[in-house]
DNA sequence: AATGAATGAGGTTTCATTCAT
DNA sequence: CATGAATGAAACCTCATTCAT
């Protein structure tokens, strides 16, 4: 056996997402990939046992990336204003740096795919963000609700902004981002 | 001459919104659809010119749909928060309500498709959400930033959250909704 | 019983012409006659009884007028060279003038469908050529070989080459057709 | 890698034009050549892009081979008259020894698809017949006209009458042959 | 007579996947 | 490991034809 070869399956993976953003989910085929990844349909095969199990690595990949970046240069011992203001920062940098890898996911996660394949596992990939809410919370720091509503108050709405700027190409500016930032923590204080 | 069967055109729209609910997007075909009508496959390309098309105009039956519902009783005549509680009020009623309809609309924008249609006009469905803000922000009521941001902080979490009970089944409480709008309020306000 | 309407008839053996020529008979579909004729895919099964009824039906309409025209001012009682000539004219003429009745045979009868139909009779139509070549034959001014020879050296080249010219666009002009007959005559002269 | 099949595509030429000649070229699908080649409908398109890419790559190889039939054994050395008989004894030899391809060709030239392909290069493989020709005339051997119209009236009437033997399934014995052979040579004599 | 509506059958093509080298 | 060859199944779409008005 020789040994695998990374070069082909970050081809693979590459190609997966960039079709995925192109021409859509619906619209990509296993052919297609392979052709834009300069690979032998069969050679996909190889590392993936079929279709969906190439998405849902792709998934899991584009996911856990999203995840350290996320998190990079995370200090627990940090304020929680420190850290919350770290996570977004990191989130709007991921967003804008890994644009398809972003977009990719917002695919996935919006079709049915991800309740088929019962992930719980996900979400521990988040478990800093819970945790920083949580010590707010105690802290008297962060209104007394659901930590995912005080998530959907305050990094969805940057994910979100940031992704309408991606979409219609105009850059998301400092200026907006710490007017964006304010609203988040207005949102969620106590 | 035959007259035009509406019945058949209704149940094409209805298999097309649950298919790509049930099975997603991706896996919905036109004979899937044909089959879940009970009409022909060559009966679907009277109505509509291809899958692109059948895919468009439901798209567009259904936000025209949700607008029609989001609006619904609106007064123009009644103050800026009690318009922004009865859109949101309403926005989550058509989130139960049509369910389907609402999870459809989210897979649809989340693809490429919408970009690739290039339609500006669906913005207009949704004129009294700008006029209710801007108005608010004449009255400095809320923050004099973009209206999109105030959306984004006030109307789309909420939809993330009705989403979300949506997804996981629990229900989405009177308690839950009037905390999410406060949160809203806070978010938004001067 | 409304009477026939000749309009929709001819409109539906015109559009049927004029569309092998355009795009071949295999891609030629009772829609896209219909629409090109400007009436309804039923109406045309009031006229022919299904699509090789309606070919059918066109080819032998076809045939007559190319009979008919061939024969045009024909007088038996003048010379065999006059009446040689006479044909070969009016059939230069028949071509040039309905350049699309010509080009349709050209395809029907390189197909295999006359065969199908067992068509007999059509040689009829051509009978005061059949007669023109015996005469002459029996006033020992033709080579004494079948009729069917004769023709394929006289007629069938002068219709190749009108095509030719047809085809490429250049005219064919009298000195051309003057230098084609006196080949003709060469060729099947005593 | 499995090594490419040539059985498999000779079987689809084979079979497309068998097909083409028994129910004719607007009744032969891919589905019915597929079956008939004893493969599957995908093999073809793993040859040939499309329909039409097939028909354009059958009717290229068959036009080779005629070409090839007939100037088997030319000689440039020969006489012209001699080169003359060669051409046209081969000529009927391979109409009537390759009936199928004979057949084929016909209906694909009179039907809109060459015109659409735009091949100026097949004209090419017929360049002896130019240069047999071209030499006769300098030699004063035949009439001063177009090459063109030469063949029209030598070789053209000679494919006629084999065509005609073919189809009424009566021999094209030698004697007719000579006697054509003459006729040609008649016509185009100087 | 005329036609839009409707459809089963079948068209071309692409799919995901396996095989043999 | 890698891949071109091969294919059954299914994709989208159009066909010829019939029906009800």
């Amino acid at each position: 056996m020789r040994h695998r070869d990374d070069t082909k399956v970050e081809a693979i993976f590459d190609a997966t997402i960039q079709l995925v953003n192109e021409i859509g989910f619906a619209e990509t085929s296993i052919s297609k990939i392979a052709k834009k990844a300069n690979v032998s349909n069969a050679t996909i095969y190889i590392y993936h046992e079929n279709k969906e199990d190439l998405l849902l690595k792709t998934y899991l990949k584009v996911k856990g990336k999203m995840s350290e970046k996320m998190f990079q240069g995370m200090d627990e011992s940090r304020t929680v204003k420190e850290r919350f203001e770290s996570i977004i920062h990191n989130f709007v940098e991921f967003i804008q740096t890994y644009k398809e890898y972003f977009l990719f996911l917002e695919q996935i996660m919006n079709s049915p795919l991800p309740q088929k394949w019962c992930l719980d596992d996900t979400a521990s990939l988040f478990q800093p963000i819970f945790e920083m809410f949580d010590t707010g919370k105690r802290q008297g720091l962060f209104k007394q609700e659901d930590v995912r509503m005080l998530i959907v108050y305050s990094i969805l709405p940057v994910a979100e902004l940031a992704k309408g700027h991606l979409k219609d190409g105009t850059p998301f500016n400092d200026q907006q981002l710490n007017a964006a930032i304010v609203m988040s923590w207005d949102a969620i204080k106590a």
